[in-house]
DNA sequence: TTCGTCATGTAATGGGTTACATGATTAC
DNA sequence: GTAATCATGTAACCCATTACATGACGAA
């Protein structure tokens, strides 16, 4: 790997220039748009990142249309290489923490749709446990605490909590949903073996 | 300043030894538990912080009670000097960005109680239109959007947008709080004018 | 022609984590 | 006596941001 990159970048990057070839700072925008309510990046990460991804071969400049002028190029528009599309496939079949911590769990879920449905199901569980964790711990050491809170900590810690246990119970409908289309694609391999 | 650290490890820090003296390890503990929906800490941000602190003069070590061992010192307790303090309160009056973005709102509002109500009130809204704003550029980029999302993507969206909404809400409950609390207390103030 | 925004890029910095190293104290 | 956890600390790294520098292009 020639220039070190966030595994989260790298994923954002090589996930959208597979829906489509992008140049840099369209690239930045969709992301931003499609994560702006969990986090943004800056050109700062995005263009040195898109220069590693070049230096190791993952993606590559795509050529311009023939009838734009020559020796012009003032965009440049970046595409998936076959390796690209490999090390995409690599990320997003990781089932680990680095698919449902903070960080990363929602540019995983963004492109779910290009990841195998257990992959998934296994995503969703490790997130759910790992808040589940989290409401444990703090519930705990809570209910160690023998001091009285003030009413800020309090209504603080109670938003927090409230917020965690809705992102539990997103998780066991998205658990559901996902079970009950398993059962149904199993049960249609059932009926009609010979399909593909 | 000695050794640089962020600003909102070094409130959380200053902030929780203001309520009582602690230790290294027991200071993570009680932070992990303050902010444990939103962040945790490690020790080696922890320790290098404290030393920094402790350089510049803002916290000292506590002397131990006199019955203990000469020479032993298996544990750091450390207090805020009065510059510690008055840091502090320089800190806890900062209405700006640093006090209302993601990583430093949770901090500032966790310590609201030694913050004056004003204060209170422009932080409170300045994360409010922050949120909004986030809002608004995601929604305008989605109407913009011609092509129709994926399932996931869509959900995606659906849930970052509802709980966005959400602290948006919790916000203008607080905010109301607050500003019927300022009511409440210009009202006693007239009534009683000489009471301090 | 000038202003906004599109477009690409780099250097310095920031604010943390991880992994490691070390040792004391407590509970069994 | 040994395992867990309490307790302190450092060095190397990571993943980004900020601020800056540059320039093309379209619209008023």
């Amino acid at each position: 790997m020639t220039g070190p990159r966030g595994n989260v970048l790298e994923l954002a990057v090589l996930g959208s220039l597979h829906e489509t070839p992008l140049h840099g700072y369209e690239l930045r925008k969709r992301l931003n748009t499609l994560l702006g309510m969990f986090r943004a990046f800056s050109y700062g990460s995005l263009y040195p990142c898109l220069k590693s991804l070049l230096n190791d071969g993952l993606i590559v400049e795509e050529e311009p249309p023939e009838d734009v002028v020559l020796g012009r190029r003032s965009k440049i528009v970046y595409k998936l290489t076959a390796e690209g599309k490999e090390r995409l496939q690599d990320l997003l079949t990781q089932a680990g923490p680095s698919a449902w911590e903070d960080e990363s769990f929602g540019i995983h879920f963004a492109f779910f749709r290009h990841t195998e449905a257990e992959v998934r199901l296994r995503i969703l569980e490790g997130r759910r446990s790992r808040l589940e964790e989290r409401l444990e711990a703090v519930r705990t050491a809570l209910a160690r605490t023998r001091e009285r809170l003030d009413s800020y900590t309090l209504e603080l810690q109670r938003h927090g909590l409230e917020s965690v246990e809705r992102e539990v119970r997103w998780l066991n409908e998205l658990i559901n949903t996902e079970r009950a289309q398993a059962v149904q694609n199993q049960a249609d391999r059932d009926e009609d073996p010979d399909s593909q």
